[in-house]
DNA sequence: AATAATTTTTAGACAAGTCTAAATAAATAT
DNA sequence: ATATTTATTTAGACTTGTCTAAAAATTATT
């Protein structure tokens, strides 16, 4: 049985694995995870040695069929505990994350399985993040960042890629949530901003922002 | 903040308080916990040096106000996360000690307040275990241990003593469950047993089954 | 009251997980 | 191709929580 050390090593991996595609280096590692590289490798040995990941030393690590689909397992407890959360208990978006966090570590299959029905089988999280179903199959959605939302066309906000709680409410005083219509009017050169509509409301974000909310277009 | 381990130590010391009255021993803590004596001893002294308990070598522990306060709102948790196993995601009541033992140390005072809330504030988990409330303070109840139910008289079920599976799978088996009525018929004096009726039915139970029954008189 | 049995504590060891500092390998720049 | 910088690993130390075996204190028995 893993202990909870080492199932946030196997997400973290996960996690930027998916992000940068290939094998993931130690520094991202103990940087994801804010600790020190020194305790990343010394993991990397213990990991590799029960074949959750494959690692060969200087080389970066990748999961192992085995330790991909714990790893996802997890990912989709994060994810269901989220929806519980907030659609059952009126969390908001940006209070979940570190509660999670905890509650991803419960063992039990028949936790997660009731919890998912109870939930009325979510595809997607608060912060329009896929949830893997039981087999550790990930929703399709092709979204692109608002960024690069081409001018004038319409769009509709599906997920957001930081969950940093400062970044959640700064959305939320934009009126930016999950659902929300957007269109782009004009891009200002000069800083990288632009002019937007919100649910038809003009508005002006910054290219950060824009940049950490997928949008699917209509 | 406490470890899982330091408040798995500090819950079992109010049980085996609320038990026994007075001080708490080693050897008990011990036992309760599947720990050795030696360990116990270690920790006695961690958890004392932090001002969780009095502890005076050789003459048992007891908790502090502060410690006290602390284990009763493990204990809550405990029984409100029992509640939402059976209760919302339909778990019987035999299969959600182990998952409670887990869900109990998730820190956030917020989620404690919300689950409660969501649950309704119940006052008694699933077997009939009083939930203390967010004071800390537990709703009475009268009960008495079946095997001390006066004859002819009639009782409501409304907790049993322990929780172990196979316990509670052979009282499904007899049809005794929280909110039963019941009344002894008669003991049989040369094996302790008892011919009992519930809900009507007639049926015969050992003294040690009895002894974990508690029953309110009607 | 002295002895025996039991309970509790200490001493020393170990595994997990982390850290700092030093060594080594790999990548980059000259 | 060599030197420099950066990334990674190793060495050694520390904390938490556990264990076994031995020592000490307490309790029970004669
Ligand atoms: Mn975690
Ligand atoms: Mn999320
Ligand atoms: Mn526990
Ligand atoms: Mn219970």
């Amino acid at each position: 049985m893993l202990s909870q050390a080492e199932e946030n090593y196997l997400k973290a991996i996960l996690k930027l694995s998916q992000k940068n595609g290939k094998s993931v280096s130690t520094n991202a590692i103990a940087e994801e995870l804010s600790t020190k590289a020194s305790s990343v490798s010394d993991m990397m040995k213990k990991l590799s040695e029960k074949s959750w990941i494959h690692y060969v030393k200087y080389q970066g690590v990748s999961l192992t069929e085995k330790g991909r689909s714990y790893a996802v397992h997890i990912v989709r407890k994060h994810r269901l505990w989220e929806v519980f959360l907030v659609n059952q208990l009126n969390f908001k978006w940006d209070e979940v994350h570190d509660i999670a966090e905890q509650l991803e570590h419960i063992k039990s299959l028949e936790l997660v399985s009731k919890l998912d029905a109870f939930l009325n089988f979510p595809s997607f999280d608060p912060h329009g993040d896929p949830i893997p179903n039981a087999e550790g199959i990930f929703p399709k959605s092709l979204a692109i960042p608002f960024s690069e939302l081409p001018i004038k066309s319409r769009g509709k906000v599906v997920a957001v890629v930081m969950d940093e709680p400062s970044f959640l409410k700064y959305l939320d005083k934009l009126s930016i949530s999950i659902g929300a219509q957007v269109e782009i009017i004009e891009v200002n050169e000069f800083d990288d901003s632009f002019d937007v509509k919100i649910n038809g409301k003009q508005s002006h974000i910054s290219l950060d922002v824009a940049k950490n909310i997928l949008i699917s277009l209509l």
